[in-house]
DNA sequence: TTGACATATCGGGAATTATCGATATAATAA
DNA sequence: TTATTATATCGATAATTCCCGATATGTCAA
């Protein structure tokens, strides 16, 4: 289990848009078209399709992917040039588990 | 019971100094002296006393509690020519839930 | 190879936050 | 009333974050 450091995961979820992408990546299918021979619940979302339903550039939406992912709350997969990020659901809970035992 | 904005709350929880205040006021005893004819688990822990172990002025630390207060997480009682704050830990709770089950 | 596409990174200006000192306000004590 | 103490607020500067355009890197197809 990684660190995850409380901190750094409350800086990553004081942005309107980083809340707004881990909401999208909850339910793939409801938000999301679907990509070529890639299964969006086991590999998840890439890049472009989070961009085009961000009202925001490639560049920022590539940087917010990365906040996320050094904050431990989603990770990629690189498939081709595609990069499928997907949320990383235990520690989303670990997070909520710290708030409600040790905050 | 009140809104909880939870960008708010994660702006609150954004920040070291912050986050320290809130642990302290977990376990008031542990951390405070006694403070005149007022209970520290009932009422609460007043500025002068959170400024005294937070490495910043009273400025800073007053400020800081009105961030906690506006987010939800602490709410302040006056008594004579003191502000006593105290954990709203139904709000704590309740937004380790938000993240448990809505995030 | 070269070209085209997907993503990542760099450099920067604007907006927000961190934190201070000075001062205003509120309450009590003398 | 005046002085004193506790807290809140104001104004300012430094640091950080937001978000962009430009460009670099990685990967596949021709």
């Amino acid at each position: 289990m990684k660190s995850l450091e409380p901190i750094e995961v409350f800086k990553a979820l004081s942005n309107e848009a980083r809340l707004q992408i881990l909401e999208w990546l909850k339910d793939p299918k409801a938000y999301f078209g679907p990509q070529e021979g890639v299964d969006l619940i086991d590999v998840g979302v890439c890049v472009s399709q989070i961009t085009a339903k961000l009202n925001m550039t490639q560049s920022t939406t590539s940087q917010y992917l990365s906040v996320l992912q050094r904050a431990g709350l989603i990770h990629a997969t690189r498939i081709g040039k595609w990069t499928y990020y997907k949320r990383d659901e235990e520690a989303i809970q670990a997070i909520a588990t710290y708030i409600r035992k040790d905050l």
